[in-house]
DNA sequence: GTCTATACGAAGATAGAC
DNA sequence: GTCTATCTTCGTATAGAC
């Protein structure tokens, strides 16, 4: 806190962490945790392969901090703009709501400058991710919103029990996730770039995503769930 | 193909067979593929380590023969049903093409008996894998059926363009993956059976889900794409 | 032909020396 | 803070029992 040697060698790790946090960030995108070694990580972040563990603790606790990192702002603004929604005019939209919540989620890209593509597929990776450690790492990131989101859904949606609100819930979750990660895209497109699958992700349309959720709340509304027979 | 001994090998390799593709199922959909070790695989199924290469060449063999398995029937459902509508009336409705799409897909459950909610859980898990060389597995083997249901969404919904069609068509699949590998679900309700949680799954709400598609892919007609201001 | 036991190289994560 | 050594586990290949 006050050698020049000592801000020297501050410096340097702080760099190196940083550089870790935007290997990952990029890497655990483009090819996904499990199939992202540390070794990869480690030389793209041009550090050793113990750095990981000297600053994370392991594996998981890198990935836990750049979900951390790139999940904040998200949560924090769907966050504010619940709080303006639940504190205007009483009766609340649908719209209104899917666009609170899902607008902070495409708004990644422009948050983060020159590597808004790298986060916006993280996140939609991890989003998209089965396996199960992952799944909870997130969800204790975004858990206090989301149950926020859920409640206001319950309260916006009235006439459709449990199950049916967390059934329009999940598919809103669902495809923000799929069209953020653009999974699906790359099954009739293979190759679009040279290098990096990178280019058109993250300019997903939010009027078209919007009007898809809302519609679909709607439309669920009306049609009776169909019992066992 | 005559001696009793040879009749008795036989039935045996096709049992070893039989057992591994059906702890493949269960514990790819449970665990995930990458997740799941050959070791474990062969355990649950009673077998050596060796069969697997021995029946299914590699892991990605085994892999792709559970795929083929799974999604056989579900392929050739489609494509029937896509037929009648093509020689039916013209006028192709949305809601009869999504159901002619989804229905199969959840059918999965009903036409594998007992190991129905295994098959549902492997097939949503496939279809949300992020992996490359997993995606183009599956990719291969459902693209025939699902190159027609989009070229038959395309003249269906003529006023959208072919971003809008593979916009709605993408949103459809994403759906149909969330709702059948519950992979959400599990983030508000981490602990539901104790063993298995497998239970409730697959029973999707078709009419549920059928409507939402339909509805979100109305809404989108009627609100024009924002292009870049 | 079917299956088992075992070995091999590669890669991951981590502990402990420096 | 960094690096090297090690321990584990992975998928695969091979030799031989039945």
């Amino acid at each position: 806190m006050a050698g020049s040697d000592q801000e020297h060698t501050a410096r340097q790790s702080a760099s190196t962490r940083e550089r870790l946090l935007e290997s990952a960030t990029r890497l655990f995108g483009e090819r996904g945790i499990e199939a992202t070694s540390l070794r990869a990580l480690t030389d793209a972040a041009g550090s050793n392969i113990a750095a990981v563990n000297y600053h994370f603790g392991s594996k998981e606790g890198l990935l836990r901090a750049v979900v951390d990192q790139t999940m904040r702002a998200v949560n924090d603004e769907r966050a504010l703009r619940l709080d303006e929604l639940e504190s205007a005019a009483r009766p609340m939209s649908i719209a209104a709501l899917v666009r609170a919540f899902v607008e902070p989620g495409i708004g990644l890209v422009e948050g983060h400058g020159h590597r808004g593509s790298d986060v916006a597929r993280f996140i939609g990776r991890v989003m998209s991710e089965p396996d199960a450690r992952v799944r909870q790492i997130f969800a204790e990131q975004v858990e206090p919103v989301e149950g926020r989101y859920l409640a206001a859904f319950g309260r916006a949606l009235p006439d459709l029990d449990e199950d049916g609100v967390r059934f329009v819930y999940t598919s809103m979750l669902g495809l923000l996730s799929v069209h953020q990660s653009g999974s699906f895209t790359t099954l009739w497109a293979p190759e679009e770039g040279s290098g990096t699958a990178a280019s058109g992700l993250g300019i997903v349309d939010r009027e078209r995503l919007v009007a898809f959720i809302t519609g679909g709340i709607l439309a669920t509304l009306t049609a009776r769930a169909t019992t066992v027979p």
